[in-house]
DNA sequence: GTGGTAGATAGGATGTATTCCTATAAAGGA
DNA sequence: TCCTTTATAGGAATACATCCTATCTACCAC
């Protein structure tokens, strides 16, 4: 159980990382269940018990995540989300409260499953598609009829 | 001819804002064909026929056509973007040099012309969807090849 | 035309997210 | 245990976007 393949510990290595308790707190808290957070939100909540760690680190750290495949990246009102669900969904975001939600099956059609590349792109290498619907989420938009 | 239906004037009095000789510039600049734009562009763009316009200048007006609906605005690699061309359609970015292509036929089924509206989001509403394919446009792509 | 007022502008100050730089510290292999 | 490579902390720097305010101007009423 202490080195599991399923261990912070091991995921770090079986990605060619050194282990430091800064990688490790940040993976705790990041990689353990599915959720979409800052590098500030991360900076808070590893200080609390790691209280030297930079943001600097913090930065480092999730680009690396994000090169391994650990976490996905997207931008929405000029911040910079990571995401720790990295099969591949679409996002609503709310532009009042923020709230970010992963939209299970973004494809209507089951044949879409793998998002057809538009005719343009034949020549282009993608590296990644990124959709997002913005607007109000059902309590902002219950209080903004208010 | 002088004060046609199409002319920047009248664009601007058709949206109930006033006729100022900035908005003017922005408007000729940016509306006269699709384009994609950051406020920087276009304060670099003004300021050749304009010393004067301030950058405050530049947001406001491009804020102001986008709730207007003249202008969209998205967002990649972390900077706002304004894009005249107000049809819905996709986008592509490249990594490298940042050129942004317009994708003409995002939906490979004519049937999905109006992008259907994920199960999750029918309590919310939506203002607006973004879809952006990230990747190397062919010529960087063929250039990192090398 | 002219005058008055709501709205627009310039310019600087401010805030904030991200990246850069560098000396120090630590991980992990020999 | 030593040594080399890599990571970290902390501060500096950058860049984009917004806020503030005094001044100016478009345009409506007269």
């Amino acid at each position: 159980m202490k080195t599991s393949n399923h261990s912070p510990t091991a995921l770090l290595r079986a990605h060619g990382l050194r282990v430091t308790p800064q990688r490790l707190a940040v993976a705790e808290y990041v990689l353990r269940k599915p959720m979409h957070v800052t590098a500030r939100i991360v900076h808070e909540k590893i200080r609390e018990s790691y209280p030297a760690i930079s943001m600097n680190t913090v930065y480092l750290t999730l680009g690396q995540f994000e090169r391994c495949g650990l976490l996905n990246r997207f931008e929405v009102h000029g911040n910079i989300v990571f995401d720790s669900n990295t099969s591949p969904h679409d996002h609503a975001c709310c532009n009042r409260c923020g709230a970010i939600i992963d939209l299970d099956s973004p494809r209507s059609e089951p044949s879409e499953q793998a998002a057809p590349l538009p005719e343009q792109l034949r020549q282009w290498q993608i590296k990644a598609e990124r959709r997002i619907w913005m607007g109000l989420c059902p309590a902002c938009n219950a209080e903004s009829v208010l």
